[in-house]
DNA sequence: GCAAGGTC
């Protein structure tokens, strides 16, 4: 018998339907197994549902109060299974059993290769005679899969390495300063609730405080601006000087030379705005959260479920261009008979060329919808969710559209009048072509167009003003701008940026309204504590730099022994720089603690 | 009870 290990269960199903054409669904200890024919020979597909083992320190060492937090520098967490996916581990075991071949098709990524490793772990122990491959496919399609079967190799150690050792060094760094941080306040704290550092989570942290604080320390500076009703060849147009003055009295001065003027520019310039490239997980929660008002989490969530319900495709993808062996043409075929059926047909009917990224994760599709659906039948499936799943689809809907449709066209307009010493500017827009505005109405613009005027023609100025302005502060941080830093500073995957975000929730360290990022008192104290006493745990870039550590396994071949104690040695540092200052740190915390559940009650 | 990474 051929046994065949996939990630997930959706890839099991792919493989069986590519490889044997016809197959069995049967349940193996409750999980979902494939069986099928494969070149004669019997063959089953088993989906996991990721990792099957994870890490986790010993019994006494998980008494928290028992030993102190820095101990655990000194010890090497042990290999475990979880617990949740005991009933993956027994189907593998009852299926191994019988197999005289092992195909790991699990993603192909590092932690693919890690998961791999794993279950060859468990084939080993319950057959030590089966032979075991590792195949590789970048994408789930009939040729990719057909030819990873073909051309069978091994596993690659030094990947798997990477994954156990981010494994191990992540919880360390986790478990030593959550504990520190909680064990200083746990007075202060109620019961089950607990402080947590992470090397994702608290760099994320680290942003939002970052900005709270730059508006916070905001000062406003006066400045003034000269504005005139400006009038050309019978228009009249509001312009303004391009110049901040810093008291009223220049201000004026300059104001008071606006008289007579001539044009000398008047430029109506054509402009493209093209439509989104596919759409991508990241992208997904950051539109949603714009636009939708629904969080980085929740959308995740309800994307995973539509995606069960088969309503879209797998959502936490990084690829943002449509592969050839995609039918973009029957996509829009099945979404012909869906709400925005009219506009699919059309789109049909006139040809559409995709837009394209620059990105491809080599695994997984962009996001795009898979059925047409009504309201109704989202409506009976997600319940109370129901107005937002609803929302997300019909985005998936439309962003999958807009990516097939022409550009809007926009006549960029702006006007430039000389008056002696100062120039005044207007600018303005016309709207030629709305494109795929029509089904894409988040980015739709609307026209505020000026009058034709040509350079050289005589201006006058009707009114002039002088107004006075304020500088302001950074923005509040949205969800959205959040999410684009984090990748931009590699914090998380694209899978789990929205759960460091929410980590910091539950937390309490920060909240999230209306697509705003507010650090509480909590949270603002813990990340100065951090920022005063050892700055290298909260920097944006701490992530990005263990990553890049870890990749020298793959890439060098680094031993990650040595890699792990160097790593220890540098955090044990910032931990001893914490410990000297625990009391201004526990003081800092508990205020903080206070003041909120005073606030809760009051 | 800690993390981050897969996945449901």
């Amino acid at each position: 018998m051929i046994l065949i290990v996939a990630e997930k269960r959706s890839v099991a199903h792919a493989i069986a339907k590519f490889l044997g054409g016809r197959y069995k669904l049967e349940k193996i200890q409750g999980v979902a197994a494939y069986r099928f024919n494969y070149g004669g020979r019997e063959a089953v597909a088993l989906g996991l549902s990721g990792h099957l083992m994870d890490f986790d320190f010993t019994a006494r060492q998980n008494v928290w109060t028992w030993i102190p937090p820095e101990e655990l520098f000194a010890s090497q967490p042990l290999i475990v299974y979880r617990p949740e996916t005991m009933k993956y581990i027994r189907a593998l075991r009852t299926l191994a059993a019988r197999a005289h071949e092992v195909y790991l098709a699990l993603d192909a990524d590092v932690e693919g290769e890690a998961i791999a490793y794993e279950a060859a772990l468990l084939v080993r122990l319950v057959n030590p005679r089966a032979k075991i491959y590792r195949v590789r496919f970048n994408a789930v399609t009939q040729r990719e899969i057909t030819n990873a079967f073909r051309n069978p190799t091994h596993i690659n150690l030094r990947m798997v390495e990477k994954v156990f050792t981010r494994m191990q060094v992540d919880l360390t760094l986790g478990a030593v300063f959550t504990r520190f941080i909680t064990l200083a306040v746990r007075h202060s704290l109620d019961r089950g609730q607990f402080l947590s550092y992470g090397p994702c989570q608290t760099p994320v942290l680290g942003i939002v405080v970052t900005r709270e604080l730059q508006r916070r320390n905001f000062k406003p500076e006066k400045y003034y601006v000269v504005k005139a009703l400006v009038e050309i060849g019978g228009h009249r147009i509001e312009m303004s000087a391009d110049v901040r003055f810093k008291t009223r009295k220049e201000a004026e001065e300059a104001a008071a030379t606006i008289n007579r003027g001539v044009v000398k520019a008047a430029v109506y310039r054509p402009h493209h705005v093209n439509p989104p490239v596919p759409l991508e997980t990241v992208e997904l929660e950051r539109r949603a959260s714009r636009w939708l008002g629904i969080n980085s989490k929740r959308t995740l969530d309800i994307a995973e479920e539509l995606y069960r319900a088969g309503y879209i495709s797998y959502p936490r993808t990084e690829t943002t261009i449509y592969p050839p062996t995609l039918d973009l043409r029957e996509v829009l075929q099945e979404l012909a008979s869906g709400h925005l059926g009219s506009y699919a047909d059309e789109l049909m009917r006139r040809g559409f060329r995709p837009t394209r990224g620059d990105s491809d994760d080599r695994a997984h599709l962009p996001i795009y919808p898979t059925r047409a659906a009504t309201k109704g039948e989202v409506a009976k499936a997600f319940g109370k969710l129901a107005p937002q799943a609803w929302a997300i689809y019909d985005f998936v809907v439309r962003h999958f559209l807009a990516t097939l449709s022409p550009p809007a066209v926009v006549e960029k307009q702006k006007i430039i009048v000389s008056f002696g010493k100062l120039e005044m500017e207007a600018e303005g827009q016309l709207v030629v072509d709305e494109g795929y505005w029509r089904i894409y109405p988040w980015e739709r613009q609307s026209s505020k167009p000026l009058p034709r005027v040509s350079p050289g023609d005589p201006a006058r100025a009707v009114k002039v003003d002088v107004v006075e302005r304020e500088t302001e502060p950074p923005p509040q941080m949205t969800e959205s701008e959040l999410l684009a830093l984090m990748k931009k500073y590699g914090i998380g995957t694209d899978a789990t940026m929205q759960d460091h975000i929410h980590t910091n929730v539950r937390r309490g360290y920060m909240k999230i309204t209306k697509g705003k990022c507010i650090p509480t008192d909590l949270g603002i104290a813990l990340a100065t504590s951090l920022f005063q006493f050892a700055p290298q745990l909260i920097e944006p870039t701490v992530r990005a730099k263990i990553e890049k550590a870890l990749n020298s396994i793959v890439t060098d071949g680094t031993p990650p022994a040595r890699l792990i104690y160097e790593i220890k040695k540098e955090f044990e540092e910032y931990y001893k720089a914490l410990k000297a200052r625990k009391e201004e740190i526990k003081k800092a915390l508990e205020t903080a603690l206070n003041s909120s559940r005073n606030s809760q009650r009051g």
